[in-house]
DNA sequence: CGGGCGGCCTGGAGGC
DNA sequence: TGCCTCCAGGCCGCCC
């Protein structure tokens, strides 16, 4: 389900709990896309929460042991916190209790997530965050940065962009309303960008991910963040989803890139 | 070697 | 109403 800006979302709107001390934790079942860490339970109750940080698209808990919680939501993850009065529903498949009365919720039905506990400090060589890209909402992420993972590539600039081992977080969405944004073509060679391309590109990406964070994130189906509201940048997208053209009205082409859905305006991105 | 594709899962939508 | 197929925000591993 979600992309950077998604988690973000999340992250933030979870911030409340930083600082509350977890008083049990319930497993509903072994394993997510990877087995949940059997010793879940034991290693986190009565630890503190310190902080909330995101990376790519994992959500980061850091606990007062030194250990962190390190989350994925896959597709169709969702975390959420609800009272003490919620009862737990299909696909809730963690439940962590809080100081406050509070519950912590991870709920994935197709079970593409992933949740692992590990010392705060072996996090960065993990195999996790090993590889992961530059952060692009970052100054890392910059012109001579695109250059130079564009220009050594044979790809389609649309599959650099979803490379998360080179920029953390782009998925199907923004990669799309990204290219759209620059008239950039999503099949054009990544080696055959211009240099005004890859500025204009940057630039785009920055934008469209930092809008979509301030409105919310996009709701396509199901996103909610922690208190179970619904994003707005769905309202906004240029091309994901259309059939004609926010800019001219031309019929949008739907072809398909990695087995993912590409949409491409044939006006507005010949190049 | 880098790049592309299948598979992992469930559920909702749409066709018949 | 039901059955079938296709599709979905991601990512790993295998194959070429």
């Amino acid at each position: 389900m979600p992309e950077l800006p998604e988690i973000e979302v999340i992250r933030r709107s979870l911030v409340p709990i930083i600082g509350q001390k977890i008083t049990s934790v319930q497993k509903n079942r072994a394993d997510l896309r990877y087995p949940i860490p059997p010793k879940l339970e034991t290693q986190l109750r009565n630890k503190n929460i310190i902080d909330l940080r995101r990376r790519s698209r994992y959500l980061i808990m850091d606990l007062s042991n030194s250990f962190s919680l390190i989350w994925h939501l896959g597709m169709s993850g969702k975390l959420f916190t609800k009272d003490k009065s919620y009862s737990v529903k299909k696909h809730d498949h963690i439940v962590i209790k809080l100081s406050n009365q509070s519950q912590l919720i991870f709920n994935d039905p197709r079970r593409f997530g992933m949740i692992d506990l590990l010392k705060t400090g072996e996090l960065p060589a993990s195999r996790w965050l090993a590889n992961v890209g530059v952060e692009p909402l970052t100054d890392q992420f910059n012109a001579k940065y695109l250059t130079e993972v564009t220009h050594k590539r044979h790809a389609p600039i649309k599959s650099v962009l979803m490379n998360n081992n080179l920029i953390a977080g782009v998925g199907n969405i923004y990669a799309n309303e990204s290219l759209f944004y620059s008239h950039i073509h999503p099949q054009k060679q990544s080696c055959d960008l211009t240099e005004t391309e890859i500025t204009t590109l940057v630039e785009a990406i920055k934008q469209i991910l930092s809008r979509s964070i301030e409105l919310g994130g996009s709701s396509l189906k199901d996103f909610i963040d922690s208190l179970g509201k619904k994003g707005s940048n769905q309202e906004h997208f240029l091309i994901y989803g259309r059939k004609e053209c926010s800019s001219c009205a031309s019929e949008i082409n739907k072809i398909k890139q990695l087995g993912r859905a590409t949409y491409v305006c044939p006006t507005c991105q010949k190049s």
